[in-house]
RNA sequence: GGUCCCGUAGCUCAAUGGAUAGAGCAACUGCCUUCUAAGCAGUAGGUUACUGGUUCGACCCCAGUCGGGAUCACCA
């Protein structure tokens, strides 16, 4: 809602003698009107009922208007203790000259701009991929929200720089070496046509397997299970490659970087294809070491205590979490000290206002913690860190395991998705004509669009489910369902400039100038109505870090324009007061489509 | 076991403490000689897990019960 016109009606003695808020809301589609003033509270409050409130505030309505003297309330209708409000024309033209686009924002800011949260530096981290295996499922819903987020705060007018922890050291990444070192003869990715990630991955299984084989081999000779899973040779093998890792071992050292350059070189390809980018990645190779200073900053300083064995702890009993160690006993850290130390050195490196953490939901304690931990350490910016917290992606068949190979690879996602939507292109004559690279790139906009737009609908908080055969759905509540209502304004917009050489005064750009000698029909004003619910709707995705307000505002906005487009002829209406108006209501909802679709990372194309 | 999260139509998801709990998919009915039918209009589908409580009003807040998940390592 309007913050001035909020403003006025709080400032209302009906309201500041008995230190009322009244509440509003969007008026209901059933009702006239389309605002509502909520007199439940301030009836009760004011102990009169919601009639005699309404027929008092009737006396305020002439007193309201525009800058050029215009009504500002067109209806007043009173149902149950609902006061519905239709805003005039006048008004809605106003609302809509003031229209925010992204283009537009930085430099008229927005009608709503009280609201606006301060400017501030923010260091964004998503993605955080391991180097021993391909990105999967989880890992897209991760990418996606932050890439959405990072538009999204960047759009209000934030400078934020999006990093990634990348995890390339560990036992882990030492088992697919390993398996490399033993099974991979050694081949390079090119000498079997394969993308760099995909191919270490396949070590990484075969060390699995070998494992496994390992493990069932002992079991038969008579050890328990426990016993030979801990002693299996080839897990001696790795620790003891990790070992030598850590002592910087050439040839080791060497294996290690030629394999994880493989696997840049396929994360780069995934990346790129899915929209996503960083503006710095830091290592955890390089990162592992950091935190032992303040831990013993923090030892010295008293907020730490230090066992009779040696190993260091934080209490955090005073606030309701248990003890965690800092410091084994051999000096040796934990993953929790080398967060306190990475955060540490990103304030040093960024000095941000903000920093949020995009990890998935399982990690709820672990950023509990790592923040109290931060702020015993007398970090002034540790309650400015935020863990955007997500739940994890099943499968209709229940919880993704990379153990048992039930993982969706985040490559094959696409490949599937880009050729639904080339295909279903197929079926297009509209389409048929298009050179083949031109078909592709389109294909993976509009199939990229059914991905990003399934995944970002959801709240991030919550679990989903991934069904396949829904996310690459393209009807409905969808992303190409969006994109269609951009393709259609796009294509009628192209003759405008044929079938009439209008002033752009006279379409759109300054609505004062297009009053109509009519009542609005309802489709054109619900179409304006939906004009002035970007603004809110991306301050409540920046403030919730919730990019599924803004999936949910695409939709609303393509419904409303769906319905005007079959309800209002554009081009062919002959009225020409009401074709410019219609003209410029296309304008501006093509670039609060365009704007929304890019604030979910996902592409706007002319024609579809 | 302690702590935290979740439970809404057959399925996937919405809903600042506000009106008759909304969409999409799936099912069924209409609408292309008309600016792109990836669209529009309609039918059907609900004891919001259960039981109490708070209040003018509860999917939402509180207590309990049942069901599901996560987490609580000198792992990462």
């Amino acid at each position: 809602m309007d913050a001035p016109l909020r403003a006025w009606f709080a400032e209302q003695s009906l309201w500041t003698e008995r230190n009322i808020e009244p509440v509003w809301q969007e008026t209901r589609k059933e009702f006239e009107g389309e605002l509502t003033l909520v007199l439940f509270g301030p009836a009760k409050a004011a102990g009169a009922k919601p009639e005699l409130l309404a027929t008092m505030l009737e006396s305020f309505w002439p007193s309201l208007t525009l800058e050029n003297g215009s009504p500002l309330i067109r209806s007043a209708r009173l149902a149950g203790g609902f006061l519905n409000l239709g805003l005039s024309y006048a008004y809605w033209r106003q609302r809509w000259s003031m229209g925010y686009t992204l283009s537009t924002a930085p430099v008229h800011g927005h009608p709503d701009s009280e609201s606006l949260p301060k400017r501030s530096k923010i260091v964004l981290e998503y993605s955080s991929p391991n180097t021993n295996k391909p990105l999967h499922l989880g890992h897209v819903r991760n990418n996606l929200l932050g890439d959405s987020m990072y538009r999204i705060l960047k759009s209000l007018g934030h400078e934020v720089v999006r990093v990634q922890v990348i995890n390339d050291r560990g036992i882990h990444i030492c088992k697919s070496m390993l398996a490399w070192q033993k099974f991979g003869e050694g081949l390079q990715p090119k000498d079997v046509n394969a993308k760099g990630d995909h191919f270490v991955g396949h070590y990484y299984v075969l060390y699995e397997k070998a494992f496994q084989a390992q493990v069932e081999e002992a079991i038969a000779a008579g050890v328990t299970r426990e016993e030979a899973e801990a002693t299996a040779p080839i897990l001696q093998e790795a620790r003891t490659m990790l070992l030598q890792w850590e002592l910087g071992n050439e040839a080791v050292v060497n294996l290690w970087k030629m394999m994880n350059s493989w696997v840049y070189e396929g994360f780069d390809i995934t990346y790129e294809r899915l929209g996503i980018g960083f503006d710095r990645n830091y290592y955890e190779s390089q990162t592992y070491v950091l935190g032992k200073n303040l831990v013993e900053h923090g030892l010295a300083q008293g907020v730490f205590r230090k066992d009779e064995k040696g190993a260091v702890w934080a209490d955090l009993q005073d606030i309701g979490l248990d003890s965690k160690i800092l410091l084994r006993s051999d000096g040796t850290s934990v993953y929790m000290t080398q967060d306190l130390g990475t955060a540490d050195q990103r304030q040093k490196d960024w000095g941000f206002d903000r920093m949020i953490y995009t990890v998935a939901d399982e990690q709820n304690y672990h950023f509990k913690v790592l923040f109290a931990i931060l702020d015993k350490l007398g970090f002034a910016w540790a309650n400015r860190c935020h863990h955007l917290s997500y739940g994890m992606v099943d499968l209709p068949s229940g919880r993704m395991k990379s153990r048992e190979g039930k993982v969706v690879d985040a490559d094959d996602l696409m490949d599937v998705v880009q050729g639904l939507a080339e295909a279903k292109m197929g079926d297009s004559e509209k389409l048929q004509a298009m050179a083949l690279d031109e078909r592709q790139e389109l294909a993976l906009q509009i199939g990229l669009s059914a991905l990003k737009f399934y995944i970002l609908k959801v709240d991030p908080s919550k679990r989903m489910t991934f069904n396949p055969e829904d996310s690459i759905d393209m009807q409905g509540h969808t992303g190409p369902f969006v994109q269609y209502a951009h393709a259609r304004i796009a294509s009628m917009l192209a003759r405008v400039v044929d079938l009439e050489p209008v002033e752009p005064s006279k379409v759109g750009l300054n609505p004062w100038s297009l009053d109509l000698h009519r009542a609005w029909l309802p489709a054109e004003l619900e179409l304006v109505r939906q004009f002035s619910q970007f603004a809110p709707a991306l301050n409540l995705a920046a403030e919730k870090y919730n990019p599924a307000h803004v999936a949910d505002y695409a939709y609303s906005l393509a419904t409303a324009f769906n319905r005007f487009y079959h309800d209002c002829p554009v081009l062919q209406e002959s009225n020409a007061e009401t074709r410019s108006f219609r003209i410029g209501l296309c304008q501006q909802t093509r670039l609060l489509l365009r704007d929304s679709l890019d604030l979910l990372g996902i592409k706007a194309p002319q024609r579809m």
